[in-house]
DNA sequence: CGAATGTCAGTGGAACTGAGATCC
DNA sequence: CGGATCTCAGTTCCACTGACATTC
């Protein structure tokens, strides 16, 4: 009784509900986080692609690489070069073909990645806070599936 | 037989199955669907945020679309511009507070909106797709207590 | 005065484009 | 030669910031 007006009915319906405008800001808000958490330990989220991608594949070319990381290549270029930079990754010429190079993760790199995956579990949970375990594995199956949707649009 | 190599092993677990990373895959694509779909008809979504909030809630300052909306002050300038350009709106200065203008939806805005609408619900099934009707209702159940979680952070 | 409003110019990040140089 | 690889410069888009004049 001590309110009267509805004060704040902010959102309209239409806006409130639309799948796709909920996908979107759930993505923008979810890379913030991360991109926040990450810059913590001066990392970014290419750095985990990458990474990751040389732990479970083996060494690859900067080409190879952003196949499995969905990293552009021109942002390639810079993205190993941090990471080398920091001794995190190693680029040497391919001498079986010179126009390539061959990316390799180091012991540094190896530990790099542990400490990000760790982080990166915490800002999972930071990430999908309102749901419970079995929401979260659903969202994430179904997410999968949109992805994929769209990832192999063939 | 004709397929011995295991060619595309493509994309690491880890980033196949990082939640955040799919909300912000899933997102990225949204938003270009949805942006090219609207394209089509020579529309933004700040057009149909604008115009739903209006629609919904009746006429308002610049400032209280912005609160409704989501979009920036900023940016609602350059989205009423393009709206009263096209006649879907009326922005008059507000007599009671001349700090304000209101911003009116016309007959024009309501059959736009409309317009939008329909367009919008086929875009939400191009983007859902590969879900049932059960889980697009589950994943926007979801989205929406993220989204809520991340807008009201108190 | 402090606070809110509308306006505009500009920033920063991210995905992407285009072109050049080198090599297969 | 066509095509792939790496590199760099530049573009586009979006959310956002900062500053300003006006009005409450």
């Amino acid at each position: 009784m001590t309110d009267p007006a509805p004060a704040a009915r902010r959102t309209p319906a239409r806006l409130r509900t639309l799948p796709s405008r909920l996908l979107g800001l759930a993505g923008m808000w979810s890379d913030r986080r991360i991109a926040d958490g990450l810059a913590t330990v001066g990392a970014h989220k290419w750095h985990y692609a990458v990474l990751a991608a040389l732990q479970e594949f083996g060494p690859a070319s900067q080409a190879e690489l952003s196949d499995r990381s969905g990293i552009h290549r021109s942002d390639m270029v810079a993205a190993i070069n941090e990471l080398a930079g920091a001794g995190y990754v190693a680029r040497t010429p391919d001498p079986s073909d010179r126009r390539r190079n061959v990316v390799t993760i180091t012991p540094r790199g190896h530990r790099r990645l542990a400490r990000i995956d760790a982080l990166l579990a915490d800002l999972q949970d930071d990430v999908l806070a309102p749901l419970t375990a079995a929401e979260r594995a659903e969202l994430t199956r179904m997410l999968g599936l949109l992805v994929a949707h769209h990832g192999d649009p063939m």
